[in-house]
DNA sequence: CCAGAACAGAGTGTTCTG
DNA sequence: TCAGAACACTCTGTTCTG
């Protein structure tokens, strides 16, 4: 016998009034009772990962970030500044204090039906997606892999490469679309997708980046090396592999950590750097890294990570570091939980890896080739930094992640807002109907009609409330991949926008292990 | 030999910094150094006649009304509330206060081309419009009349009907249009658009209204009976005249004043019409309405006016009122002022105009029947509110005017937003390429498409940069005057929404001189 | 040089479906 | 009952034209 005459009773089936603005509430939305326009509010802001400042708190000087929902996401008001009041009149006034009290009063992000995990029986529609291994993989193939990798997981029946972590828990759910056939799905070669600080950084002159970052990279190279050379011994395959992937993948994290945080050789100089300083903590704050916790990160993509040629070797190393990783932390269950944040390592690693991805594509600043290489490395075995986006906010990472992707003409456009750029024959090669329908839209001006044909590029517009189209999109832009890749190898240059010329530099744009070599012997 | 080297001269060829926003000046935009976003947001404001709130202002509880330009355009920051900061990161939080310093920084509304008076002659597209006349009347005729009307305009060389008194200034620059091909202007029998204070009286409940409005209305309706009578003595033709046409708008303008204004007797009540205070001082200041002034109003409506069967009737009764008004106001200068304001009273008139309309169109209360013919008489003899909306911001006129289409299915949209609703016939009628264009998208729902056929009223979407498009479409919704003609008339019910069904209403829905007798001899 | 047109993009809120 | 899809609409800011 529930009283539904109460009106601070939630579950009240008539309407109350709306927990964040005030307004007659038609529900309860995600966890409290909310109207419409702040459920709508809400869905978006945690579907999209998007972000807010608050202007008024700091007087437009330099706004505090009210990221994706901080660590705790209920409560703790007094740690933040006061609230703008959000109202019928002023809620579209400051988003970031409007999604401050849509946290404040309950909603949860986790309640999304896209963030769910499968374990959740009843959506036929979910697989767990695991960041797929490099190299060309057909999308089918993927999802039957990790259609079978689901349902092989669970804590207890882990597989043989993991013998004692966690799977990695990246789960999205996919609901059956019913109008989008994506095509081509059998060519994903460079499924590629990075993510950054955000336009920030864009705006640092060159000069003063390379006094910034220059020595950060080379003290950080000599100690990978040195690193490298004491874990794999003398065999130089598996050194370049080691390079390539867990420690050149740490290197760049650490490197990106040093750079935002604490660290006394690059406070003074950060001030230069327009980071916006709420943006940068949320960072550190989530990272929390120390000197001595880079063991383990390490250790843990280390453990996620079988491309030794020797398994065994493999098996030795991993068992190493987590001896290691026992010294440090003996609490057993402090090192549980250290283990299971694959999910938020992926996210710091993909934010680090979009973060200097943001330089090479300006080409501001000429990185030391080995950081180039391992960049590129990371940039050809990435998942998809979306469904890792999911998951960050699925379980309340403070990581903020822009999508971007690289056009093939070298512009970066914004994929977080929906958008990328691509040319004409990229996206006829995968065009679905859907996509096809973007393109109806003609030139306006007649000087860029004159252009005419396809060296004239067409913009690919999807809707931001398709996210998920988003992702044939990205396939679409693979030739952006071979540009970056190509700028990584130090071939910018010797190509076009020609598509055709771009697929030549193809092959010359892999990692070679020569200049690997050379660092690896200095 | 300018000194281009002077960042702080304005006109220094380089750019220097945005007056409103603090970011690089592209140049100086309608008076002042401003970035190209404040020059779009200037434009747009203008020209759309917005009306912004600043929530901080007052905390979001009754917020003020930055509005449609203050009459002292610049200057007097003192009198406001303290600006919100406007740069580049709090722009978008707070169009009120960005509006206010566009004001601030010299930025003048009348420097948009669409608003110059016709005395630019360097402007070959502008032409000068005037009301036109009630009744039907070709556009292309209005045009030629109202350019015949130019050639003869200027201070001196004045018509022989408004001999001491400036010509209506009702200047509109058209452009002309090249896509736009407007058919079916000669079918524009009901022009008809009506200007509200926005839905803020519409929340008020009827019985609530009948307490506020009545006594007001029966109060106003004997003096006019009076007035009248003295006025045109026992011709009751005239007597008719005078109470469709200036009386009459003389005292719907004065009802809404004490409604509105400090009148002891609504004082209280008006706490219950949720009228924003500040709207309401803004209408008043504009109004500037002593019980002493009214009679000026009067003279001003009656020496625009020439409907009177004998001509000499009319010259002897403006001579009266200009005899009064002498003594009323000795002071040359300051009575000739008073006299030029004609486009602010049009301004009034409408604004009164649609005040009424609001209440007659839900149907809330039940006018003395007086009144409701002099509204509808008003309602069938006005000119495009467009237009005199355009004026009023260009002469920096503090009353904002909301449009509003009445739909033929009795639905009310709001026309300053751009939209308006209409039946498919209606559309079809006067259908150009671009207004057909607007009708491609289906239903979406199925249940609104299984209504289908000619039932189903699709909407006809103006974008809102296409605003001179909207008259075009105003002339779509001829069968909305139908309606409310109807409704005025007591005949509601009688009609359905079968456009050949209201054509029949169209006779019956005439003012009937009998009724306004009836109201004479009482 | 500048006003205006056109457009792309971001954000909001409502309606409908399952 | 509620989450999501789709959409309509507003506001913003950039680019191009005359």
């Amino acid at each position: 016998m529930t009283d539904y005459s109460d009106p601070l009773n939630p579950q009240f089936s008539g309407v109350g009034l709306c927990a964040v603005c005030g307004l007659t509430a038609t529900g309860v939305h995600y966890g409290a009772a909310t109207c419409n326009a702040c459920k709508a509010f809400f869905k978006r802001t945690v579907h999209s990962c998007l972000t807010y400042l608050c202007a008024s708190s700091t007087d437009g000087q330099v706004p505090a970030v009210s990221a994706v929902p901080a660590r705790p996401p209920i409560q703790d008001p007094k740690q933040q500044s006061p609230l703008c009041p959000v109202n019928n009149a002023s809620r579209k006034q400051c988003p970031a204090c409007r999604w401050r009290r849509c946290l404040m009063s309950g909603m949860q992000p986790g309640m999304l039906r896209t963030l769910l995990a499968p374990s959740r029986s009843d959506n036929p529609g979910c697989t767990g997606l695991r960041p797929q291994p490099p190299g060309p993989l057909p999308r089918a193939a993927a999802r039957a892999a990790a259609a079978a990798n689901q349902a092989a997981s669970g804590p207890a029946a882990s597989t043989n490469s993991s013998a004692d972590t966690p799977r990695h828990s990246l789960t999205v759910c996919w609901r059956s679309r019913k109008r989008t056939t994506i095509r081509s799905m059998d060519r994903p070669q460079f499924s590629m997708e990075t993510s950054t600080m955000g336009e920030d950084f864009l705006s640092v002159e060159p000069r003063e980046l390379a006094v910034i970052v220059l020595p950060c990279l080379d003290a950080h190279s000599a100690r990978l090396v040195q690193l490298c050379r004491a874990l794999a011994g003398s065999a130089m395959p598996d050194r370049i592999r080691l390079l390539a992937g867990p420690l050149g993948r740490s290197g760049l994290i650490r490197a990106v950590h040093e750079l935002g945080g604490p660290s006394p050789a690059c406070c003074t100089s950060r001030q230069n750097v327009c980071v916006p300083p709420g943006r940068v903590s949320a960072f550190n704050s989530s990272l929390a890294m120390r000197a001595s916790q880079q063991i383990r990160l390490t250790a843990r993509l280390l453990t996620e990570w079988n491309h030794f040629d020797n398994p065994d070797e493999i098996d030795k190393l991993q068992s190493t570091f987590l001896r290691e990783l026992r010294r440090i932390c003996p609490d057993v269950v402090r090192r549980g939980k250290l283990m299971a944040l694959s999910g938020r390592i992926n996210s710091i690693r993909l934010f680090c890896l979009g973060f200097w991805s943001s330089y090479f594509d300006r080409q501001a600043i000429r990185m030391p080739q080995l950081f180039s290489e391992m960049l590129q490395s990371s940039v050809n075995s990435e998942p998809s930094l979306l469904q890792v986006k999911r998951f960050a906010v699925a379980n309340n990472l403070a990581v903020p992640l822009i999508t971007q992707i690289s056009g093939a003409d070298g512009s970066m456009a914004a994929a977080d807002r929906g958008c990328c750029c691509c040319t004409i024959a990229d996206a006829v090669a995968v065009a679905t109907p859907e996509v096809d329908a973007c393109f109806r839209r003609r030139p306006r001006s007649t000087a860029a009609a004159a252009l005419g044909g396809v060296s004239w590029r067409r913009p690919v517009r999807v809707h931001r409330d398709r996210r998920l189209e988003v992702e044939c999109v990205v396939q679409i832009a693979a030739a952006a991949a071979h540009r970056l890749r190509a700028r990584l190898t130090g071939l910018a240059g010797c190509y076009d926008n020609n598509n055709a010329r771009i697929g030549t530099v193809d092959a010359a744009s892999r990692v070679d292990p020569a200049s690997l070599v050379t660092y690896m012997e200095a």
